[in-house]
RNA sequence: GGAAGCGUAUCGAAGUGGUCAUAACGGGCCUGACUCGAAAUCAGGUAGCCCGCAAGGGCUCGUGGGUUCGAAUCCCACCGCUUCCGCCA
């Protein structure tokens, strides 16, 4: 959510700036103005017309008491009683409308995201070099299935096209990528936190999920109540929630998280078939970093967390990319976005292994999650996420960049600890 | 799943229909005094949000409704927590 106050004083500089996303939303931001001064010339009124009730009511206990006669001015209130509910209900309408409207706009990016969509944006660095191979390479699905380390046809079997299972040395290997991930996390001082799967409504909303994404997550519906929960599609949704209503001590700024979750996605309307294997499922799994911290802070973190992720996938020894995200093509609830996209041999294509944003104080607004400043004012925290890394997108990469022309793929140095073996050889 | 109880500031807790909700009382924290310093003691201070240029005003006793001129207080629903019983990884 961003600033109404902002967005009052500086409309003009919120229209542009969503007009970077190659989005034009004018006519919201002059509606939200609208109703704002209506809302605000009814406050006006109403709250006026509560101080005559709030002293008028004082008045007839002392009347009373006094042996007077009070009926008169009873009757006042009986009339400013209706009066008020009314206004009130108009407020109330008012204010479900803006908020609505305000609920619609995306996180403005920062000055330095240049405009447009994903063509425009920018690779910052490159990793390493693409692998050269002197025989014909095999894909991940081939190489995946001929080692016994995925399962497709039984993964499908089990729930349905996007799905499959991880099997012998695939699972051992998605295992010891998980492992690997959180004990490199743990030696950096994030807290290691392990979330429930299923959520509220209420964190969705604060994450910028809801009310506008709510056909891409899973729901749970309770068949003998009401309530409404939902497969996270990411441990951010967790994370970002913990401090929601809370007013975070200064002095444990910046809070650094990490979570290990599956990330349950429907990805309805995906283009699956250009996109084989385990590049996009249902269910994948994803080691989240998330920080909260100060609001002068936060470029910091960033810096920190994008840092982190691309050290991992150094140590794996994947050739990949670094993208500074144009902002069209930062997530709705995103300030800046940077991904890191690995080198997939077979599909001669970088792919999305981790994405680090900053959201500023997007998503803290819409949680309420607060620090007091040095200044010893109310700040709304900023909020961060990184995927530290998601292994759907990591397995392809190293059997592709790994494997050998006997079909056998070299364990990555770092992970042989975790997996006791050196190559993965057909049986 | 059954039964009972509880939800008031940073914490504990009083208030059970009005005229002490910034809110009793106690603890914590901050400032000052005393002290070489500390402890103890004493004094003072310790919400957030919204409207307004300001003066000032409004809102918040888990949440939402209802009764009433007036609700922390009475009624209803929901949410959360605790305890006991049952079931159980």
């Amino acid at each position: 959510m961003i600033d109404i106050k902002y967005l009052r004083e500086k409309p003009e500089e919120v229209k542009a700036k969503i007009k970077k996303r190659e989005m034009d939303l004018d006519s919201v931001v002059d509606e939200i103005l609208t109703v704002d001064a209506q809302k605000r010339e009814q406050m006006g009124k109403v709250e006026a017309m509560k101080a005559e009730q709030n002293s008028a009511s004082k008045q007839i206990p002392q009347i009373k008491k006094s042996g007077g006669d009070a009926s008169e001015i009873m009757a006042r209130m009986k009339e400013l009683v209706a009066l008020i509910k009314e206004g009130d209900a108009k407020i109330a309408e008012l204010d479900e409308k803006q908020t609505t409207l305000l609920l619609s706009l995306p996180n403005l990016p920062d000055d330095d995201v240049v405009a447009g969509g994903k063509e425009q944006n920018q690779e910052v660095r490159l990793f390493g070099t693409k692998p050269e191979f002197a025989f014909p390479i095999k894909n991940h699905v081939e190489l995946c299935e001929n080692l016994g380390m995925i399962d497709y046809q039984r993964g499908a079997k089990l729930a349905g096209a996007g799905s499959w299972l991880y099997r012998g040395w695939g699972a051992r290997m998605e295992w010891a990528l998980l492992n690997f991930f959180i004990d490199e996390h743990i030696k950096d001082g994030f807290e290691f936190i392990l979330p429930p799967h299923m959520l509220g409504y209420q964190c969705g909303y604060v994450a910028g999920q809801f009310p506008k994404f709510t056909d891409e997550v899973y729901r749970i519906e309770n068949p003998t109540g009401n309530d409404m929960r939902f497969m996270l599609p990411t441990a951010e949704t967790a994370l970002v929630n913990i401090h929601r209503d809370e007013i975070i001590p200064i002095e444990e700024l910046p809070k650094k998280y990490i979570a290990y979750t599956p990330c349950y996605r429907r990805e309805a309307g995906s283009y699956r078939s250009e996109e084989r294997g385990m590049i996009r499922g249902h269910q994948f799994n994803k080691v989240e970093m998330v920080q909260y911290t100060e609001d002068d802070k936060s470029d910091i973190a960033f810096e920190e967390l994008v840092g982190k992720a691309e050290r991992l996938v150094q140590e794996l020894g994947l050739h990949y990319r670094l993208s500074k995200l144009a902002a069209g093509d930062c997530s709705f609830s995103m300030a800046r976005t940077y991904d890191i996209e690995v080198w997939i041999p077979s599909m001669e294509i970088y792919k999305e292994v981790s994405s680090a944003s900053n959201a500023r104080s997007y998503q803290a607004r819409r949680g309420n999650v607060r620090y007091r400043g040095e200044d010893k004012k109310m700040h709304f925290a900023h909020t961060l996420n990184a995927s530290g890394l998601a292994t759907s997108r990591v397995i392809p990469a190293i059997v592709e960049q790994y494997q050998n022309e006997d079909g056998s793929v070299t364990v990555p140095e770092v992970l042989r600890p975790y997996m006791g073996i050196d190559v993965i050889k057909p049986e």
